[in-house]
DNA sequence: CATGAATGAGGCTTCATTCAT
DNA sequence: AATGAATGAAGCCTCATTCAT
């Protein structure tokens, strides 16, 4: 499903891939769908987790440029194909999938605020005053940024240098948050 | 096609919603991916044909923020549905196909090279010999970070501010082309 | 349609063909039905004229290896589609088609007579009284396995020898005939 | 399919007769050709194998003619759609597939040696020693004649003597091989 | 006489799902 | 917990045919 999208991806080819019949498919799951919710549940726990420990781990270097260099090695090492179907299924607006569309938006609210916490972190100690308005304002952007960082990853890997995207992404929320520190100072 | 995605998209719903029959459609498309490939062909060539007239046109704002602008614009006025049927393909991998990913990579390149020029304009005066680096340099990393707040636009729409995105993307481009001059004087 | 059989054969592949958009040959021949009656007509026309023409060209072989000498040469060099198209319409038993049945049946006529005649010739100087009955006799089974010959060929050309079943055709229709006479006498 | 050819058969009707739906069709044998591939197969070996025993069957009549009779009198009381049906296939010529071809070639390979096993057994206590040439050389003829009755009998049932030409077919078989004999003798 | 466009019916096949075993 | 068989609905597409130009 997150190779050819939730429709291209028939049962039989499901059964395929995994040598079981499709009744015991259905009997594990229930129905196509119940499938989808059992995969989305699974991925999104293990990448969020993966994602945590990596956020949580000791680490020399800042904050930001370690997250950023955290989730922009694991798009080349580990990609997420959660991340692709998950994208897939916001996209493919199915009209009435509401359980699809909060996911999204709790996942996205999850990487926003790994963002948010970087941004503080970053400026706690030579602006406090000023580090919880920086995270708060840019850490949307940052966010949007590295989304698309990634879709251009997934669009045309070949032409793609997903390093230097990494290093302008970084260098452009710093940026911004040291704009916002001139314009208050 | 660009609501439900590529396979989700029946030719039934396509007759029931044009109107026309069946064998009609295939009379003039010859088949579903025919199809598909006009509605992309069309749909990039208006959008980009309106995004390049609103550029060259008499304009008191500067090259950069005028793409912005009006893209980020048409994003709420006119919305490109074929910019998301793009990603849709993109994502879903049936691509023996290869023409699709062909097509998304032009695309993709006519988008570049719209900020390409947008950023040598810019500094073509006060950086004559600067400017086309720097446009060769942050064009590809401009389109990324737009990307990425088209996607966010798409996954979330109502917690997200188009509109600042848009702003930080222009400062944050800027910002990398002025530090890249900085660093060559 | 004498490669495919009737149903197989599309109009638009007789359209890429011939050149001719579908609407021209529907109003050349009114229906795809009225096509096969005019193809079958000129095929029987062309087919029948040449092998008169052959018949009654004045021959010095006996008129019985002439025969079998002209039908089983022209298998090879000018195979008679025609043929084959008649057959498969006999064998497509669209239950309703009483007019190619009949053509099927004067067609067969026709061939049995060529062998009545031919036999008739072979032995009206040697047993006058006789000539006749043998010709009614065997013109039959003379038809038939020639018949046999041209279905192998058509069935397995690369394992059927042409040339030699026609000896033994030959052979074994002479050899039926004398038995008869000897019978008689 | 024995009835309207391969390409006139549609799905549709085989369900209407057998009662399945096409799903099922599809279920058990694949595909269409798979069903005509399953269909081939089991109609030859039934037909063959009911022919093969009434040969072995302790007999009275000597072989050739045991085959002969068996033979043509089963398309009297249990006519063989199959066989029609591979007429119709090896005259339809839509063998890209080329596995229907070696199932044509492979059948009337059978129906070749069932001819030469009788020729054999026929001679082999009168001339032992040209029994295998008699029944090599002309097993291929008799084949074609018998196909030849056959397709006469299709072609036209109702002036057809099936039994007159079974008569003729053996004697002339077995003529063909007394001349044999006396020229080698 | 030719042609581009159109169309309802039906083509073969796969879909997601169920059920008895 | 597994599986072979079954099935109605729907999938994409081609069919023979018509018609205005």
């Amino acid at each position: 499903m997150g190779e050819r999208g939730y429709a291209a991806t028939g049962i039989s080819a499901i059964c395929e891939h995994s040598g079981l019949p499709a009744s015991s498919i259905y009997w594990h799951f229930g129905s196509k769908e119940g499938l989808l919710g059992a995969v989305m549940e699974r991925g999104a726990r293990q990448w969020l987790k993966s994602l945590q420990q990596s956020i949580d781990a000791p680490n020399d270097s800042p904050p930001l440029p370690a997250l950023l260099q955290h989730g922009f090695t694991s798009l080349k090492t580990d990609p997420p194909e959660f991340l692709r179907l998950l994208i897939l299924l916001a996209l493919e607006r199915s009209h009435d999938d509401h359980a699809t569309l909060e996911a999204v938006r709790s996942i996205r609210e999850m990487g926003r605020r790994a963002f948010e916490n970087a941004l503080r972190q970053t400026f706690s100690n030579s602006h406090p005053d000023l580090a919880d308005d920086i995270a708060r304002k840019y850490s949307s952007s940052a966010l949007a940024f590295a989304e698309g960082c990634y879709l251009a990853h997934q669009l045309d890997p070949d032409n793609t240098d997903i390093g230097e995207l990494g290093r302008h992404l970084e260098f452009a929320v710093l940026a911004m948050a040291h704009d916002f520190v001139s314009s208050r100072t």
